[in-house]
DNA sequence: GCGGATCAG
DNA sequence: ATGGCTGATCCGC
């Protein structure tokens, strides 16, 4: 295919990841060549940009790779992948689902307006808040002038010689937001914040309502002029200074009618309700909001965009008005489309979303499946309509840049400092993670990572640095006697159990006391699957209790593939609640059902006013399951981790294993318990090496690989075979370096003894290792609920059971449990809205660049609307796009 | 599981 | 004075 390189859009010879980046808002009509000259003369030469020039570089290798592939294809090949492309297209539209209408709303330019609010005097002048070397954000007068977020202060300085850099506030930025969540959770309670500054909210259920309130709960007073003093109460102060930015189209111009009293009457439609929304938070804050409203979140996050500053915009749930919507958009606006990708794209001659419909068929041959089903997504105008947040976390990490550090000892003291700040922020979470990773930059801005997978999870300080040290070491071996030369260090911990064995159980526990929703398992599943299947692995048994599991539902990861080759739609997988109940209520559905119910009799106000009050004080009460004591004035994490404790048998029994500690204190101390790690040899020849910048070499293994169809259906000739010729592993078991006592075991036949040893101790607490992994249930427990043990007790009213039936025996402890929880919606009634956006967890050192705000909903399960069927995780071509951590891909297309 | 890369905020 | 930090995901080994 012919596709010609349209060269690069950006200018002439720029790079194109140094050069201004004017997708964002407030950066129309400026001059872009004399902005670009100037960056271009203060990086020049740089370290830094020697290195972007370096990964530029890997990138044009990149696409000069696939152009050349895109030239093999065949026009058969072509046929068939469109053919292909047809039948997932027809699938993907019988799916659409525009019945929900969903919001996004990004403050604008939200540090910059904070700081400017709160010192006046910064009002007129360009200023940015970050530091010297780097900025967060910028004001509009700013980015006049070319300055943005992420570019670091001194360039910015050269760009705009007066710019004035405020320094960062978290605290206050935090503030703010709770206040603005505040307000988001009265349209949707379940509001997905992805940050400080965005959230998205479904706003279906509040439309809905909204249709019966009367005038007077949709009239909001304007703030009465007067003291400069900024209340935190709706009403009050002046309007004139109110925002800092105060743009023509501000909700109150725009909103109905406007008595000269000073309130304000929103109406009944959605763009009503979200004018009346930003309205509440301009009055509340002083600082402004642009809104997108669509079908869903990929179309409301660019609407977002599109009136940005101060403005909305909203897509009327129509096929078509969608449709006419994406053909001009520039692929970059939608989010997971970055520079290499757009880059990539654009050398096929795609650069709107039409364009990318239309060229489906040779992406199907040139991406991998996921990207490409991603692409045709987005060129359909599809996302996901499911305002949920991800699972829990998968990993945490730290990481500092510092002045240039070759000292080994220097070295090794920075890393434990990282291994403690990491491991207390591990340890307030109450996590235990395998994977220690550690990341170095050298003074070349060349990063590396080095992971190394331990046999049982870790947390705390030594036993995190254990690890580190090591991968620090072999780094240091290996260019010894040069120094490691370095600019940054970071540890990273994954891997954790939660995901694993521990946390199902707790889920479960959580989605029960919280909403119950998605773990409509019930009881009986929930006691059986934990007991009765025993031939499962901790990994498979844990799937087991993943609430998409017990759901039946075929998970988010439903491949596309098999929905076309079953005929399924998406209608169908993705709205169980319409069609025929699969199970009937199970037990956590009803306890949510009953808690709600008992909600609106307290609160019978709740629905009249339409405001959800969020009470960040209240206090939870919940009752361990296991100890059955009530744990008061705690939080979740914290009611988390007793009943971890309980389960573990730890709270009544401090661990006095005896053995096991020796054991296990000598595998994590002499790294006799992990895993033989391969270190690659050979690349890291290659990439010291490259002291001579040769460009072409660097690419490494890559260039070498004829790596074409190796990912992709079987559709070109090469497709079924492979590797054309595979490296001869030149890769040793570099056993490494001696632990800290200096006796590192050699010996692998050893190691694995070693780790065995943990296995059978670990499984050994608990008596049966059959069953010990995903429940870790206390030896008492277990008896009591060994399906062998022929005195079954029910483990609320404690009154043996004669039956061995578990069904039999599952029924009664339902009807226990539930005139327990019964009795508990008697005295809290709202256990079901625990988020307390306020606790956001601050980790690391000095924090001085905006992070993802994981609070809200972190813990927070939620199922309404689950769609069941949707596409799986879209995702970036090869090695490509990706997706960003709370503003992930598959939550515009799940 | 590892390591490099991309993306987002 | 001089180019960040955190988390997630994907791809190809």
């Amino acid at each position: 295919m012919e596709a010609k390189n349209t060269a690069d859009t950006l200018g002439s010879g720029f790079l194109s990841r140094m050069a201004l980046n004017d997708n964002k808002a407030g950066m129309e009509g400026l001059d872009r060549d004399k902005i670009n000259k100037i960056i271009m003369e203060a990086s020049k030469g740089s370290k830094f940009y020697e290195n972007e020039l370096k990964k530029e570089q890997q990138v044009n290798q990149r696409i000069g790779r696939m152009m050349k592939q895109a030239a093999q294809i065949t026009e058969q090949q072509l046929q068939s992948a469109q053919a292909q492309v047809d039948k997932l297209t027809a699938v993907l539209e019988r799916g659409r689902e525009l019945g929900r209408v969903i919001v996004h709303v990004d403050m604008d330019a939200f540090y910059a307006a904070v700081e400017m609010r709160d010192r006046p005097e910064l009002k007129e002048k360009p200023m940015a808040v970050g530091s010297w070397s780097m900025l967060s954000t910028s004001n509009y007068h700013a980015r006049k002038f070319g300055v943005r977020a992420a570019m670091p202060g001194f360039i910015a300085k050269k760009l705009c010689p007066n710019l004035i850099i405020a320094p960062l506030n978290f605290d206050k930025y935090r503030a703010v937001s709770l206040e603005v969540r505040e307000i988001f959770a009265e349209y949707d309670e379940n509001f997905l914040a992805v940050s400080l500054d965005e959230a998205y909210l479904d706003v279906t259920d509040h439309l809905v309502q909204r249709l019966s309130w009367p005038d007077s709960m949709r009239t909001h007073l304007l703030r009465s002029a007067g003291d400069g003093e900024r209340k935190e109460s709706v009403e009050q102060p002046a309007p004139d200074d109110l925002s800092p930015v105060l743009f023509e189209d501000s909700p109150t111009a725009s909103a109905s009618p406007c008595d000269a009293v000073g309130a304000v009457v929103f109406g009944t439609s959605a763009e009503e309700a979200v004018r009346e929304m930003r309205f509440r938070i301009e009055q509340k804050t002083a600082l402004t909001a642009s809104a997108g409203i669509a079908p869903n979140m990929m179309l409301a996050k660019v609407c977002s965009d599109k009136n940005k500053p101060n403005g909305q915009y909203r897509i009327p749930a129509e096929r078509q008005t969608v449709m006419d919507f994406i053909q001009d958009l520039p692929i970059r606006k939608v989010p997971g489309i970055g520079k290499v990708t757009e880059k990539m794209l654009s050398s096929l001659g795609i650069t709107t979303c039409a364009e990318l419909r239309q060229k489906g068929a040779l992406l199907s041959l040139l991406f991998s499946e996921t990207s490409w089903h991603h692409f045709l997504q987005i060129s359909l105008g599809l996302g996901s309509t499911n305002v949920e947040r991800d699972g829990e976390r998968k990993s945490m990490s730290t990481e500092r840049t510092f002045a240039e550090m070759s000292d080994a000892e220097e070295q090794y003291g920075l890393c434990r400092g990282l291994c403690r700040d990491l491991s207390q922020e591990l340890q307030k979470e109450g996590l235990k993670g395998k994977t220690v990773t550690v990341k170095l930059k050298n003074v070349n801005f060349e990063v590396k990572t080095r992971a190394l997978t331990l046999s049982s999870v870790v947390s705390t300080e030594e036993e995190i640095f254990a690890a580190a040290k090591d991968l620090l070491k072999a780094e240091i071996d290996h260019v010894s006697p040069h120094p490691l030369k370095l600019r940054l260090m970071g540890v990273r911990l994954s891997g954790f159990v939660s995901t694993d064995d521990k946390k199902p159980l707790q889920k479960s526990i959580i989605g029960f006391l919280r909403t119950g929703q998605s773990e409509s398992g019930g009881a009986t599943q929930h006691i059986s699957l934990e007991h009765g299947v025993t031939n499962v692995s901790p990994e498979k048994s844990s799937n087991l209790m993943h609430p998409d599991a017990l759901c039946n539902r075929p998970a988010a990861n439903l491949r596309l593939a098999e929905q076309l080759s079953t005929g399924q739609t998406n209608q169908e997988v993705s709205k169980p609640e319409s069609g025929p109940k699969r199970n009937p209520e199970s037990f956590f559905q009803r306890a949510h059902r009953l808690r709600l119910q008992a909600n609106q009799q307290e609160f019978p106000g709740v629905s009249d006013t339409g405001h959800v009050l969020l009470n960040p004080v209240r206090t939870e009460c919940f009752t361990c399951p296991v100890c059955f004591r009530e744990q008061e004035s705690m939080d979740l994490e914290m009611f988390n981790r007793h009943v971890d404790k309980c389960l573990s048998g730890s709270s009544n029994a401090p661990e006095e294993k005896g053995g096991s500690v020796d054991a296990v204190g000598d595998c994590v101390e002499g790294e006799g318990s992990w895993q033989v790690h391969l270190s690659n040899a050979s690349q890291d020849v290659t990439d010291q090496r490259k002291g001579s910048s040769k460009p072409h070499g660097a690419s490494g293994p890559n260039s070498t690989h004829p790596q074409a169809n190796v990912d992709r259906q079987p559709v070109g000739p090469a497709a079924p075979s492979g590797r054309l010729f595979k490296r001869t592993e030149k890769r040793e078991p570099s056993l490494c370096v001696p632990g800290p006592s200096g006796s590192g075991f050699q010996d692998p036949s050893r190691r694995a003894a070693a780790s065995h040893t943990i296995v059978t101790e670990a499984h050994g607490c608990h008596g049966d290792d059959r069953k010990s992994t995903s429940v870790g249930e206390t030896p008492a427990e277990a008896a009591r609920l060994d399906p062998r043990n022929p005195n079954l007790v029910c483990p609320v009213c404690s009154v043996p059971q004669d039956t061995t039936d578990l069904v039999v025996f599952n029924r009664h402890v339902d009807v226990c449990l539930s005139q327990g929880i019964l009795q508990e919606l008697g005295q809290h009634v709202t256990v079901s809205k625990p988020s307390n956006p306020s606790c956001t967890r601050v980790k690391g050192f000095s924090r001085e660049f905006p992070r993802s705000d994981s609070t809200s909903r972190a813990s927070d399960s939620r199922g309404k609307h689950k769609r069941e069927g949707s596409p799986p995780p879209p995702a970036p071509h090869k090695r490509a796009k990706a997706v960003g951590s709370l503003n992930t891909i598959d939550k515009f297309f799940r």
